[in-house]
DNA sequence: GATCTTTTGTTCTGTCTCGAAACATAAGGC
DNA sequence: GCCTTATGTTTCGAGACAGAACAAAAGATC
């Protein structure tokens, strides 16, 4: 079996080996744990040493891989020499949030080469504006890079409904803005050639719990994804790859829990995030709308009311609509990011349960409830692993 | 590329160059509206004549392909051999629905070899007494069938819950059955070697409207898909593929529409179905629960105004549950299946209403729902396309 | 009716890539 | 110092396709 190589079906060759073959290599030593020699990729891949050892050299003369010195440990044989991924490639990943700027390089070992992230409350504000400030904090970061790191990519992970192969933004309800060409804005502030792809904060996110480093499975592979942050973004992850209509996705926090709730500013009514949103669980425990997540943790598990209440509701809610997205997309696990996650130990007794009674598969199945901790905007790292998919795919693309 | 051979990824030699073209080609002559020549076939795949002709002569030899007599088509040139898919391959469906019980053989152009649809009220029957039935079915199909006709899988789509791996189904509400193992029953009737695959009903139904024949793309390919039964089943489909957690998804009928209505048998409240499911719509326009489709069809046409209230109520609750779904899927196209196939256009314009209120990217791509009238028991037509799906993916096997 | 043109299908050679097996290398074990 | 073991390299052969020339079968033209 080839590896998928997505699109439309075209024969394959010679040189289709060659390709499959060097993305298989290069995936198969990013996936390992730890680094690997090239018996070690012939093992694992099921080509001969030859073999394994040819795809190896292009790779390295490439700079995709790293042969790096060999560990002292005492065993027997010609010593192996270790690869790990290269380290000249990397790819930035940007965001835009109700509530953050962050802009991040990410390498193909997983490594966090350079990043800023600047808080700040962004509802509301100019896209242009806001995409100067993004460019500058950006231009920032790129400065300070190694002279021969080669950027690969780019993305962009935005709080809303985004068209990712035309590049806008449709509409980002909770940072008010709409139809948007964020591409264009940054482009002064990016080296030329590079540009830079938007993509649904929730989808990029999800990637970082799917992915944690190019190439290498995280803890869960198949789940529902929701992203807490001012609104509430969700991802269907299935096999350890997003689905969906590419951005056009996600939008569990419009998910309706009541019809006969109160409206919501999406034009439908009793919407998750009135229910489950940040700012609708600071309101009903009574906090101010730029609390600090942790005071409402801190006052629910002191047993506070209004604050078990509201936590209360929002279980109920998050019940509700996840279970219908459970029962149709028959993936049992949600792991819980953002703002959601440091309340996943307060939600998940009563949301488990609300799962349990409206999933019909549930007797099966028993969804769970699970966090991540993750980086603070995860959204950018997500951006930067979607650009460096592409080198995974297909390395010979980079070997010229 | 090469087309997608889903699985664990594995190193691809000169003999994976040569399985992946012949693919192309079976695909290629499968996707074509008419014959082609291998000429065609060439310019098609991209392969060269040379190529291409092996490839033909070698699927030829193995019956995968037939060289049909040429039409006398006026026109220069060397005549060229017309080439179809082969009819010597077919695959069997079989369907057990509250309705129904189907047999059906589908050969590898489409056609209808054989079948035998028997209706019936199968609700709470004996599930090894109905199999008996639908056992004899398939004997009394499959002994009126050519003898050189070579069955290369079999399939049984059902109305619940199914884990298609382990071939069991968990659980279908509708039938009043659970943990029950198809195969076994069945195999006293099917040739030996011919293990029945069970699979969602949706699930299957929707590869119909995908795919009209073995890899001829049908009408829409991303669409969500609803199968009107008894109960209500549904499916994602996404670039002409079923996606979800195979058998595990699709339970749309078990959405949660309201949480404050009615208790389910599911152990929810206010479920989908019991707003929209057939029964549910019956008895809310007065009339018997065994009631032909068309009679809500006439008495709502006419204005009778408990019909016209129950078409009411349900769209509102399609509309509900289908807007969660195309916001977390992102997908705006719905086909309507089975009884719901029916009703569409009393439905359309209230539940395109409530789907571009409720939809948050309805301002760019607004929902629209659609219906195919589809042949009757098209989970079984669907669970013969699915056995047939893996001829087209490795036809090499086939060959010896 | 003979010849030209056009399109299809076939044959041949060269190139690419992998597998298999022998060989070379660099260590530890005795 | 020699044996064992595991890694990495070299050589040869086989399979598959590309490209180009060739053969075949028709219509078009004079």
């Amino acid at each position: 079996m080839t590896q998928r190589l997505a699109g439309a079906p075209s024969s394959a060759r010679q040189s289709t080996v060659r390709t499959t073959n060097l993305g298989l290599v290069l995936r198969t030593v990013c996936a390992a744990s730890g680094p690997l020699s090239r018996a070690d990729v012939a093992a694992v891949t099921g080509v001969t040493r030859a073999t394994a050892a040819r795809l190896v050299d292009e790779l390295v003369a490439g700079g995709l891989l790293d042969e790096v010195e060999r560990e002292v440990l005492p065993r027997r044989g010609r010593p192996a020499t270790p690869l790990v991924p290269g380290a000249r490639f990397a790819a930035l990943g940007l965001q835009a949030d109700a509530g953050l700027l962050a802009a991040r390089v990410v390498d193909l070992r997983g490594r966090v080469v350079a990043e800023r992230v600047a808080p700040g409350d962004l509802r509301g504000s100019d896209p242009a504006a806001t995409m100067a400030t993004l460019g500058a904090l950006t231009a920032d970061v790129l400065a300070g890079l190694p002279a021969d790191l080669c950027l690969v990519g780019a993305g962009l992970a935005l709080p809303g409904v985004v068209d990712a192969e035309a590049g806008v933004l449709l509409r980002a309800p909770n940072l008010g803005w709409s139809d948007l060409s964020p591409a264009g804005l940054l482009a002064p502030f990016v080296p030329a050639g590079l540009d830079v792809v938007p993509g649904n904060e929730a989808d990029l996110a999800a990637r970082t719990v799917a992915e944690e480093a190019p190439g290498q499975a995280g803890p869960y592979r198949d789940f529902v994804y929701l992203s807490g942050q001012i609104g509430i973004g969700g991802a269907v992850v299935l096999g350890g790859r997003v689905t969906g209509s590419s951005g056009w996705a996600g939008e569990v926090g419009h998910v309706c829990v009541d019809p006969d709730g109160p409206p919501c500013s999406c034009g439908s009514t009793g919407c998750l995030e009135l229910y489950a949103g940040r700012h609708a669980l600071l309101r009903a425990a009574g906090l101010p709308l730029d609390a600090p997540p942790g005071d409402l943790v801190r006052l629910a598990a002191a047993g506070e009311p209004a604050a078990v209440a509201a936590l209360g509701t929002g279980a109920w809610a998050l019940g509700v609509a996840l279970a219908g997205v459970v029962n149709v997309v028959g993936i049992p696990t949600v792991v819980l990011g953002g703002h959601l996650a440091e309340l996943a130990d307060l939600l998940r007794p009563a949301l488990e349960e609300h799962l349990a009674s409206r999933v019909l598969s549930a007797r099966w199945r028993r969804p769970r409830v699970v966090s991540v901790p993750g980086p603070p905007a995860a959204g950018a790292s997500g951006a930067a692993l979607q650009a460096l998919d592409g080198v995974l795919a297909d390395p010979a693309r980079l070997l010229g």
